[in-house]
DNA sequence: CACAATCTTCTAAATCAATAGAAGGTCTCT
DNA sequence: AGAGACCTTCTATTGATTTAGAAGATTGTG
């Protein structure tokens, strides 16, 4: 057998995904420019392939307009960022969402007004978890 | 030009390494029977041929007994996680640890020895972080 | 209407990932 | 020396990703 569809965007997808995250539905053309100011300079057929084949993944719906499409984004950000989390969470720390978070305490510069928001979530959350078990 | 090589252990690179990482050295035949008892019944050459794609990307290193070759890894456990990790709050998350934080507690069940200890670290970097600027 | 601009669909190449068969080298046992 | 058991290297296939050209449809302008 060969290697399986990735059950996550690919690279070049999530670069897609962010550009129509911050707007959307767009043009092929649109795209294209954005992922050109961005440095990836890709042919317009290229553009248009890559965007079909996220419509047949279902990551992006299709719209016409005339003879163009448009396209936009069917997940959310949110949802697309914690499933490659979760993904990365089961994967490679084997579920372990402490481990996660002690290997971020290590690499991750937190500036100290991340560190008291941080801190009133897991008081928030240790109160929840006391209530309710 | 086509895709360029992926900069982290691909998903059978990544279960190669979890075995190593739990006991190596190892020849070929263990690390197939390992893979075996995980469901990953693969011919012995192909796992011949992963591992060896693996020492060229330098995740393994290879030396000789005999007429067998024996596997371990170069890099550690805490090294790959943490790589894959911050790779992940880079591309996704755009560089914010503390976004992923937020979406570790949205989505992620901590028990609350877990919120304890957690508290405990964002203390101390919280201290660290006053005392250093 | 002719022509250019703009869009799409279809087809195809290169590279990587995953998998494995064919062929050939050492040992060992009889 | 021959047979088998193991082991490797080399070669090859299938599918996914990334990229783009050729060809065809539509629309607007002189």
């Amino acid at each position: 057998m060969a290697r399986p569809a990735a059950e996550h965007p690919t690279e070049l997808e999530l670069q897609i995904l962010k550009i129509l995250w911050e707007r959307s539905p767009l043009p092929v053309r649109d795209v294209r420019q954005s992922l050109a100011d961005q440095g990836r300079d890709l042919a317009h057929t290229s553009v248009i392939t890559t965007l079909n084949t996220m419509v047949g993944k279902q990551y992006l719906s299709r719209s016409m307009v005339g003879n163009a499409c448009l396209f936009a984004p069917t997940l959310s950000r949110e949802q697309v960022s914690r499933g490659m989390l979760d993904d990365v969470v089961e994967r490679v720390f084997d579920g372990s969402a402490k481990a996660v978070m002690l290997s971020l305490f290590e690499s991750a510069d937190l500036h100290s007004d991340d560190l008291k928001e941080l801190r009133r979530l897991i008081n928030q959350k240790a109160r929840q978890a006391e209530s309710s078990g």
